[in-house]
DNA sequence: CTTGGGTCCTGTGCGC
DNA sequence: TGCGCACAGGACCCAA
């Protein structure tokens, strides 16, 4: 899935497209994603007015006049598609692959006040939407249990010790976890730990507080430049249209196995695999 | 309780 | 060129 920085920079890409206008109609191409639509999923979106356009973790939150929340995620594969009323198109942080025009995985269409339109696209449908109501949303299965915002104040080293402390998993496990902190995935977690010079085997438990005083800026960082890199990205976002979402020419470790590791150290990266998901790590720089 | 594995689904890229 | 297999950004669910 596209992690914390590509929902980022979608939201962004929607922001201007959505706030202020009217949802006048949407067109539900199949009866579910990951799980069903919502009873009268589109009924209850057409016309609303668009309030806000926000993010938590990796699930897009579009809020309508009426105080209820689309929430929007895009599971592995999911890429959103604007078509503007001059017939132009574009994919803030596309994903995956240019369709080509192949429509059959454009799953919902957003048409929207002023002939735009917002085409949800997602191959493999392991994302979901569903309509939550404001006063419900702190305590909705989908955000209940979800960690601080990793680029907020609530996330520091103390809070992060404290819930590393005695665990005895391997802390690449721990920092996908949604419930400790919000809106890593597989590539900038293993791009933080690279930056940190920790091991993702490291059990979580037993990362001393120094180094976890330097895990957090790390993991910011990460973020926050690959943040930059989408957003200089939505820039000239019409003729980068189809291009791939993930900033990965400046991956350090990710899908680099084999390659010599950035910091000449003179090691080769690593690959393994981690509660079935691939780590890239540089065996000499990460202890 | 934590932890690990299987699962949903389609598409891509590799080796043979 | 074709086929089969491994693997891909997530996260839920259940067994141990």
């Amino acid at each position: 899935m596209p992690e914390l920085p590509e929902v980022e920079t979608v939201c962004r890409g929607l922001e201007p497209i959505f706030t202020g206008r009217c949802i006048e109609r949407v067109v539900v191409r199949r009866p579910n994603l990951r799980w069903p639509f919502p009873d009268q999923f589109a009924t209850r979106l057409e016309g609303q007015i668009v309030t806000k356009v926000g993010r938590r973790a990796k699930y897009i939150l579009i809020t309508l006049g009426n105080d209820e929340i689309l929430v929007i995620h895009l599971g592995m594969s999911g890429s959103i598609l604007i078509h503007e009323p001059d017939g132009n198109s574009h994919r803030p942080a596309s994903l995956y692959y240019d369709s080509g025009g192949d429509d059959r995985h454009d799953h919902v269409v957003f048409e929207l006040e002023g002939g735009w339109s917002v085409i949800y696209n997602d191959p493999r449908r392991f994302g979901l939407m569903d309509i939550v109501s404001l006063k419900d949303f702190e305590g909705h299965r989908l955000f209940a249990k979800i960690g601080p915002e990793p680029l907020g104040n609530e996330f520091n080293p103390a809070y992060l010790s404290t819930r590393l402390n005695g665990r005895k998993g391997p802390i690449k496990s721990h920092l996908l976890d949604q419930s400790i902190v919000a809106g890593l995935g597989n590539i900038y977690v293993c791009e933080a730990l690279f930056q940190a010079g920790i091991s993702p085997q490291a059990r979580a438990g037993t990362i001393s507080g120094k180094r976890v005083e330097r895990l957090v800026p790390e993991i910011r960082a990460v973020l926050m430049a690959a943040i930059d890199a989408g957003g200089s990205s939505l820039n000239d976002y019409v003729q980068t249209d189809g291009e791939l979402g993930y900033f990965q020419h400046q991956f350090k470790v990710y899908d680099r196995e084999g390659e010599s590791c950035t910091n000449d150290c003179g090691a080769q990266i690593k690959r393994i695999v981690q509660a079935g998901r691939s780590t890239f790590y540089c065996p000499k720089c990460q202890r």
